[in-house]
DNA sequence: TTATGTGAACATTTTCACAGCG
DNA sequence: CGCTGTGAAAATGTTCACATAA
């Protein structure tokens, strides 16, 4: 009904794009079809079927066609999606291309990790900016830059224009570095500590907690056990191939 | 309607419990509301009303009252729930009262930080082994525990009875580590590789991708932006405090 | 009177099944 | 024909608003 013609291309990044607006759910998919989709260009693939994608990316092949109706994809009836094509709107949908500025505060166990994965500089963020409260780790290199202190947090925000914070202290101190960011201007946190922040509304906070993943799974392990107590097959359920629900 | 019995409570762990199937959005905000009810009973409450733990863990409190009263749970009308039992109640659904042996496979940045991660031991879980292919680390010992190769994980994971294994390795091994891990008798994973992993219908699978936060982040960022060159207020939005969906 | 527990309304997400384009 | 794109149906999740119990 509205594919013909949608919001601005990847090649014109000026404009208004007229922003598609994706439910929430196709959103959390798209990096993932991205990851997909980048696998089967070096694999030397020109195009794929929904099916394909679907399966490279562990969905299947209507949801994946529905989510790439939203963003009013250009795929070809009986033949299937362009690969280059496709990457390029995805990214461009995710402000990838504009290579977004990312600092990290606290570099304890977790934040050296952080520091050093090249998940992020080959995802389109660059990493700019590391921080800490403890005077000790001042001055530390890690992976070519310099732990500063939290103090100069604002200044530096500023300067290198950071959109994007990554939180990885310990609990305890992660609401007062979310209060530093905002009043730095960063409008995008990550939050790697096991608590909930309070922030302005225009500031969006995601979350990622390593244990929280494992409850769930021992959840799912505990259910499985008091199963096996009762009769039946003994393998069982509807045989996906991702058990779980991410 | 059917509050007044329901399975059966922590203390009997021994039958079959008729276990409460519980929807899967509610599963995955347990471990919050545990991680909630914890810091409440650190702080000396004894009780505490859905209002209230509902802003401890970052939802609406009609939310929390409907995902609570799917465990058949033990508030009291006029006065709220008791944190104690409330704490019981949700470990043993969770199977968290169970200390589960997990093992982490590859010892690279990442699985160096999750060795080290002390909100894994805190909840329940017990790190018992670690695994790397690479013969340079094998051997070394982080945290107390000895990197082990991965050619003896069948065997320990035997003697360990492992539950759960953890993948920290680079996406083009994790394939390989998962067919090891299922082949052991492992039925959950926790998968950190950037990539999509094929195993049996009973093997739960949950994955943890740092960069595709980052991502989903830059989306909200990439919007925010092409809406600022929209006229209207400024700020906006309907001020809610979490302001992306987790 | 207070605050839980819950039907019923609403919203979102997934799946189905097929029309329609290449 | 094959495979995308999409209405419509089904399933799942959230919010409302109030009956009900302490």
């Amino acid at each position: 009904m509205s594919q013909q013609r949608h919001g601005s291309t990847p090649g014109d990044a000026g404009g208004v794009p007229a922003f598609p607006d994706l439910p929430e759910a196709t959103i959390a998919r798209l990096p993932e079809y991205l990851r997909a989709l980048h696998h089967l260009a070096e694999a030397g693939a020109e195009t794929v079927s929904s099916e394909g994608l679907a399966a490279a990316a562990g969905v299947n092949s209507a949801k994946l066609r529905k989510d790439l109706s939203h963003l009013g994809s250009y795929g070809t009836r009986g033949v299937g999606y362009d690969v280059a094509l496709l990457v390029d709107q995805i990214e461009y949908i995710l402000g990838l291309d504009e290579n977004r500025a990312v600092c990290l505060v606290g570099v304890g166990n977790l934040g050296h990790a952080l520091a050093g994965y090249a998940g992020f500089a080959s995802r389109g963020f660059r990493v700019v900016a590391l921080f800490d409260a403890d005077r000790k780790k001042v001055g530390e290199v890690i992976n070519g830059l310099t732990v500063r202190h939290i103090g100069e947090l604002e200044r530096v925000a500023a300067e290198e224009s950071i959109a994007i914070g990554v939180i990885a202290t310990p609990p305890g101190s992660a609401q007062a570095v979310a209060d530093v960011l905002v009043a730095a201007g960063v409008t995008s946190i990550l939050n790697f500590a096991p608590c909930v922040l309070a922030v302005p509304p225009n500031v969006d906070v995601r979350k990622v907690d390593l244990a929280i993943e494992l409850q769930i799974l021992s959840f799912h392990e505990h259910r499985k056990a008091s199963l096996t107590a009762l009769p039946g097959g003994g393998g069982d359920a509807t045989g996906d191939q991702e058990a779980v629900g991410s």
